[in-house]
DNA sequence: CATGGGTGTCATGGT
DNA sequence: TGACCATGACACCCA
């Protein structure tokens, strides 16, 4: 640090801009600093005229020339108050919410307020999804739009502020990129569809918290199902996906750059097939390490051409070609480069590691933050540091930097080990030849999953310089199929060359696809614990129940025993009467029918056992003799037995009979 | 020296 | 048919 302390260092906040838009919302809800009032249809709506005026071109007209603190702006009568409020939501939180209903109505809001970056980028992409049938001439709009709006726009400044201006050299950038033929551009933009506007669109998937990787494997998936894990999410469904996303999730709610309403409206003209729609409506589902603007650069540009594509490239590991890559100078300030939504670095993409998991999409926006401030770190370090002079001393430095940004453990922070591996290839890069030095620099540092990978990437690229390939090895990995071919078809490589590239691709995309693997094993590992666990607890609740019920239906029993008894006393019931009483009283849950069968039956094995049973009851002068009770409470214990000797509860008489049979005996004995 | 975890690679089957 | 992906199996490295 204290060699960086003579640099410049410049921090680019991700989420500064969310907060302001934020802090400002909910002033406008509060009615706070708000300067405007604006009417629609009786109704009125407080703002803030610089948000308004930044959103639209109607109420800059309007406002730019008016101090007066109390403005009140009626709206044209072309909008309502259904259409405008969801615009002036948008205006204060980039979403634009909006049913099939006031869609349309919206649009003309839009339309005559002149919204910016709402109208053709979004209703060019929603009206002839919600209404197909009737907008059929959409594409043709949508294109006048791409060549118009866009492009012009674009060259205003901001295809050049993403792109070219990131690198500090705009000219070489846009230019080659200005001279593709035709189909090149649109190439291109399509691929910018997939790299800049899957972030700014808002899709349920982009809220969750993992990697949802059943969406990759669909024996995953019925694993995911036999294991009770019903992926109910239709997030999680890429065939859902694929089907609705296309109509249900919002396009873009905030274009912040014209060149993704260009590259949107272009992919809408020339037709979105399921897949492209899937790509980028979900772009966690979807979303490839590959697809990203500079590989956008690198694959429909020479590596030559495209200082990004230099920069991303190893750091000039590689035998530079002409003219020769970037220093890593040229690359230390960490200008943002618009991946995914959020802001990563050129040094991102230097490490080869341009968004290498599909879960930094996912990440919070302070998380990328900090990823990507702390990713910048060797490069600003290497500004002041990396002389290749010093790099034995240089790199230990960093090294041991880098092991307590580690130690913080954020999970993020994983990065760090692409960050790393970068910082060690760019060692590489001065000592190609020194593998020993290498190993000896991984071995005494903590193994992460990048190091065997540096291992294997800088044996692989010592090869690509030993067969002299014209690019990158990084290229080769991050290229998309059409890409990759593309460059293939344009570069004349030898049969070796051929078969190292497709060799080294092949393996590249297994090891990433071994990662997923393991990863997602453990992930369900993980699930089946927690199920277990769920379930044990679920089980032990279950039991104790159980043991309550059980407990409570003897009590019951008893209880009905006893009732019993002092009926069958205090009514003073004859034998016949017993046995009808038990013909009634038989039913299966009926406690003490047992008992009343005991006693039925035993009045048709011997009547005279009945009358001694009836004179235990009772005698026929009704007076309830003292040598009674002790009786009765004899026969409630017989009946106790018998309930107890015959759970579970019978079901038919018959299993009555027979244990009254089997009692038969007990009342002798207990007559003898 | 054995062991377990992590990783890359290959082979294979499915898409 | 080729490319891609998932995954089991194996080998290697390392703590």
């Amino acid at each position: 640090m204290s060699s960086c302390k003579t640099s410049e260092f410049t921090f680019q906040s991700s989420v500064h801009s969310t907060h302001v838009l934020r802090c400002l919302d909910e002033q406008r809800q509060k009615d706070l600093l708000c300067d405007v009032t604006l009417v629609a249809e009786n109704r009125s709506f407080r703002a803030h005229r610089s948000v308004l005026a930044s959103c639209s071109e109607y109420f800059s007209t309007r406002m730019t020339n008016h101090t007066s603190p109390g403005l009140i702006i009626n709206l044209p009568d072309e909008v309502t108050a259904e259409g405008f409020e969801p615009l002036l939501q948008f205006a204060y939180t980039s979403k634009l919410l909006f049913t099939k209903e006031n869609v349309l109505e919206i649009h003309n809001c839009a339309t005559v307020l002149g919204f910016k970056n709402l109208d053709k980028a979004c209703f060019d992409f929603i009206l002839p999804k919600f209404f197909d049938s009737s907008k059929g001439s959409s594409k043709v709009q949508s294109n006048q739009c791409c060549k118009t709006k866009c492009w012009g726009a674009k060259d205003k400044s901001s295809f050049k502020n993403d792109c070219a201006n990131d690198t500090g050299d705009a000219s070489s950038a846009t230019q080659p990129l200005k001279k593709q033929e035709p189909n090149i551009s649109s190439n291109l933009s399509e691929k910018a569809v997939r790299t800049c506007s899957p972030c700014q669109v808002e899709t349920e998937a982009d809220t969750e918290t993992e990697t949802d990787y059943s969406a990759l494997c669909p024996k995953y998936r019925k694993f995911q199902l036999a294991c009770g894990k019903g992926l109910s999410n239709p997030d999680t469904e890429p065939e859902n996906t694929e089907n609705t996303c296309s109509l249900n999730c919002l396009p873009c709610s905030s274009f912040e750059k014209c060149e993704s309403a260009y590259t949107l409206s272009s992919k809408i003209s020339t037709g979105i097939t399921e897949e492209d729609a899937a790509f980028f409506c979900c772009p966690l589902t979807k979303h490839s390490p590959i697809e990203t603007p500079l590989n956008l650069c690198s694959g429909k540009t020479s590596p030559q051409m495209c200082p990004v594509t230099a920069s991303c490239s190893l750091g000039g590991s590689l035998p530079p070609p002409p003219p020769p890559p970037l220093s890593a100078g040229e690359v230390v300030e960490g200008f943002p480069v618009r991946v995914t939504g959020e802001e990563c670095t050129v040094s991102d993409c230097k490490t080869g590691s341009i968004c290498p998991n599909p879960r930094k999409v996912q990440r919070s926006s302070v998380e990328m933050e900090v990823a990507n401030q702390l990713s910048a770190w060797p490069d600003i370090c290497n500004s002041g540091v990396s002389e290749p002079s010093s790099h034995g001393q240089g790199m230990a430095v960093k090294s041991s930097e880098l092991q307590w940004l580690k130690q913080l453990e954020c999970p993020f922070l994983r990065d760090l080990g692409a960050v790393d591996a970068q910082v060690r290839r760019s060692e590489v890069t001065s000592h190609a030849a020194e593998c020993s030095y290498i190993s000896s620099i991984h071995s005494g540092e903590d193994s992460d999953s990048f190091d065997t990978e540096g291992d294997s990437e800088s044996c692989t690229s010592e090869q690509a310089s030993l067969i002299q390939l014209p690019f990158s090895v990084e290229g080769i990995v991050s290229l998309s199929r059409n890409d990759f071919q593309q460059m293939l078809k344009t570069q004349r490589l030898t049969r070796e060359q051929l078969e190292f590239v497709h060799d080294v691709r092949r393996r590249s995309k297994n090891r990433v696809a071994a990662r997923r693997c393991r990863k997602r094993k453990l992930d369900c590992i993980h699930n089946l614990e927690c199920e277990i666990e769920r379930l044990r607890s679920e089980k032990e609740k279950l039991t104790a129940e159980k043991r309550q019920l059980d407990q409570l239906r003897l009590k019951t029993k008893e209880n009905y025993s006893v009732l019993y008894d002092r009926l069958c006393a205090e009514a003073k019931l004859q034998p016949e009467q017993l046995q009808v009483f038990a013909k009634y009283t038989s039913l299966a849950e009926c406690p003490f029918s047992t008992h009343l069968s005991t006693k039925a039956q035993l009045y048709h094995h011997s009547r005279a056992e009945l009358q001694l049973l009836a004179s235990c009851l009772g005698n026929d002068t009704g007076i309830y003799e003292p040598g009674t009770s002790t009786r009765s409470v004899n026969t409630h214990s017989l009946a106790a037995s018998n309930l107890r000797s015959t759970e579970p509860p019978h079901t038919g008489n018959s299993e009555t009979m027979s244990i009254s049979t089997d009692q038969s005996s007990k009342p002798e004995t207990d007559k003898s």
